[in-house]
DNA sequence: ACGACGGCGCATGACG
DNA sequence: CGTCATGCG
DNA sequence: GTCGT
């Protein structure tokens, strides 16, 4: 889904707590107006407690309220001198102002030193960059002692599948793709699929189909002439993209698989020098043609984007979801979806200025 | 004071 | 075995 | 943890 707004350290994004971040994490350019970030201090420390909340309290709530308090102030052009004026953001409410106030004055969060001080946090913290290792599993394996990516891979068998394979490309899936490599992919990705069955429509989603100049990972739309939503599934429709990507060499690993999502594992072949490729983790989504466009506008983002584009549907009084778009009642209940077959049909239908891709990054 | 904060596909385990 | 819940992304 | 009701 979506890009979010990055603002702390290195990768954190696509998922940004931490380490593993989400999706779309991919902007690290952007905007113009900002001059990087007066209250990154700030920022950091917030970061790091929403992490904390996430991976090791299982609070969602708080690790996303956290991130939302972040967002706010790497977005604000001036320095924030203490929590007074930070209470003035939205998102930043009576705790977080204290926070600051303390970070303004001791340089340092008490609560935060503790937090850091802590083994086990450290070590769930760390377990839950693999992917597929979540809060839950994290704290499972640091009960039964295991606390470093080398107590995995001495004990596999306490892995499942996914975790498997997210210990066995740790390092590589931290690593973020040029754009200039998404390039590459995206060629050989159009070109294995037309060759395949050139009914079939691919496209790459994400922030680096607003320009973005690295990505998190791959995440193609695929859709099928012959494949609409009123039909019965096509369950071989994914699977032979797959196996045809697997027959190339290019996809090489599959974390899962089912009618409509694949989610796995890709890698380029070897480019000029010879030197090695960085594995990548790539997922395909199988959508009806009927709702191919709604899919690639959902998925496309940003995030922000998408909540300013619904909220504009809603004004116009039309529902815009990952799906559908359709009108509303006098009543408020949902009508038929609408006929689309292009972004520009959903823009149009909303009385809404067509938005290039590249223009969708944070607003208007 | 109290509930919302996104919903969903796939893998896996719990349950019957 | 089928169905439901949980974890995860 | 913050916001809206």
């Amino acid at each position: 889904m979506f890009g979010r707004i990055l603002i702390n350290s290195r990768r954190s994004g696509r998922f940004v707590h931490t380490f593993r971040t989400l999706k779309c994490a991919d902007d690290m350019s952007k905007r113009k107006g900002i001059a990087d970030n007066v209250n990154s201090d700030f920022c950091d420390f917030l970061t790091e407690l929403a992490n904390y909340e996430k991976n090791v309290n299982r609070q969602m709530h708080k690790y996303n309220a956290y991130r939302k308090a972040a967002s706010v102030l790497a977005k604000h052009p001036t320095r924030i001198r203490n929590g007074t004026e930070a209470r003035k953001l939205d998102g930043i409410g009576e705790k977080i102002a204290k926070k600051i106030d303390e970070f303004v004055q001791t340089g340092t969060l008490q609560k935060l030193e503790k937090i850091r001080a802590s083994d086990t946090n450290q070590a769930i913290n760390l377990l839950t960059r693999v992917t597929g290792i979540g809060p839950a599993a994290a704290r499972k394996l640091v009960d039964e002692g295991i606390t470093t990516i080398e107590d995995l891979r001495k004990n596999p068998g306490k892995l499942n599948h996914h975790q498997q394979l997210g210990l066995k490309y740790f390092e590589d899936f931290e690593k973020r793709i040029p754009r200039e490599e998404m390039l590459e992919m995206q060629s050989l990705i159009h070109g294995e699929i037309n060759q395949l069955d050139s009914d079939y429509v691919a496209t790459i989603c994400g922030s680096f189909r607003r320009g973005a100049a690295s990505s998190g990972d791959i995440d193609i739309l695929l859709t099928h002439s012959s494949y609409s939503s009123g039909d019965k599934k096509k369950p071989e429709l994914l699977k032979e993209v797959v196996r045809h990507l697997e027959k190339s060499k290019f996809v090489v690993d599959t974390i899962s698989l089912g009618d409509t999502k694949f989610m796995g594992v890709c890698r380029l072949p070897a480019g000029k020098s010879s030197k090695e490729r960085v594995f990548r983790r790539i997922d395909i989504r199988l959508l009806p043609n009927d709702q191919y466009y709604c899919g690639v506008l959902y998925f496309t983002g940003s995030d922000v984007f998408n909540k300013k584009m619904r909220a504009h549907a809603l004004e116009q009084g039309f529902t815009l979801n990952e799906y559908t778009i359709r009108p509303l009642g006098s009543t408020g209940v949902p009508g038929e979806a609408l006929p689309v077959s292009s972004e520009e049909d959903i823009f149009d239908i909303i009385e809404m200025k067509y938005l290039k891709p590249s223009q969708r990054s944070e607003g208007q």
